[in-house]
DNA sequence: CTCATGACCTGACGGC
DNA sequence: TGCCGTCAGGTCATGA
């Protein structure tokens, strides 16, 4: 489900909750999630130790702790937070629950079990990555994120430029939703091979990703369904969607002219104009 | 290396 | 009402 905007949303949300709390100790309900959770490593990791910082890389939030240590962790399609008076009941699908010395506890919930929960050590390698995250391209709206690397990247792919956006090497945190609303805005065809994007579409679609990623954070992300913050509230980017979930209705830019298609690129969905994006 | 596909899970929804 | 198929915001392993 999270993207970015909703990653960094709960984030920011997780950071102004948590920071300078004590972890007393936590709880595995459910250690199958996508990667089985390593409960001896993860109490030996958190237990006694003081939330620091929590930040955003990609799709992926690392929980920094005291003494070098941190919490990587992934929302899947389904995962999600919330920050509960201790004690309070659990819900199905509360897979893990940190005890905080402040009398409050914090929870991991997802009903498909996508995400992961890792303990790791808190050390960057010489790519500034943090513990056992994956190879990830640049972050989209950080100055390394130029044009000029990014028609590099998209020139040496041949692959559909939408398959090619949700390859978390190109660029971090791009997602079904977003990478078909920024190639909408960008004017571009989801099936366009990657290499043959030009120099002015790549600007266009450098452009629109920042666009539309930061007009979601402003909106705390898009909720469609599942997708809720910290504290419960939703998303209010949907409204601002143009192609996502359209199909059939006339496209935003050239009226009845033309109607959103969708069709499947690499087993997701994918919505566009046929006239508009070329 | 690149690329496409299916697997991993549960729940919601529509058709019959 | 209930059963079945399909779909859902993500990643990862596999084989061509």
């Amino acid at each position: 489900m999270p993207e970015l905007p909703e990653v960094e949303t709960i984030g920011r949300a997780l950071h102004l909750q948590l920071v300078g709390a004590r972890i007393l100790q936590v709880e595995v309900r459910q250690p199958r999630l996508r990667r089985l959770v390593d409960i001896e490593a993860l109490v030996a990791g958190c237990v006694d130790r003081r939330i620091e910082a929590v930040r955003r890389r990609g799709k992926y939030l690392v929980v920094e702790l005291n003494r070098q240590r941190c919490l990587v962790l992934h929302l899947g399609m389904t995962g999600s937070f919330r920050i509960e008076p201790a004690g309070a009941p659990t819900l199905p699908h509360d897979h893990v629950v940190w005890e905080l010395d402040d009398g409050r506890c914090w929870i991991f919930h997802d009903p498909r079990r996508f995400g992961c929960v890792v303990p790791a050590s808190l050390s960057l390698d010489d790519t500034g990555r943090r513990g056992p995250l994956p190879e990830l391209g640049p972050e989209p709206l950080s100055d390394g994120f130029t044009v000029e690397d990014f028609h590099r990247r998209l020139s040496r792919r041949q692959a559909p430029i939408k398959n090619v956006l949700l390859d978390q090497r190109v660029v971090a945190g791009i997602g079904n939703i977003y990478a078909g609303e920024a190639l909408f805005m960008a004017g571009i065809n989801p099936r366009r091979r990657a290499a043959r994007i030009g120099r002015d579409s790549c600007r266009r679609l450098h452009r629109a990703l920042r666009e539309v990623l930061t007009e979601a954070i402003a909106c705390g992300g898009t909720t469609i369904s599942d997708y809720r913050s910290v504290d419960g509230l939703r998303g209010r980017f949907a409204v601002h969607l143009q192609v996502y979930g359209k199909p059939g209705e006339n496209c935003p830019r050239c009226g009845a002219v033309a109607k959103i298609r969708v069709l499947p690129m690499a087993g997701r969905s994918t919505f566009y104009c046929p006239r508009c994006q070329h």
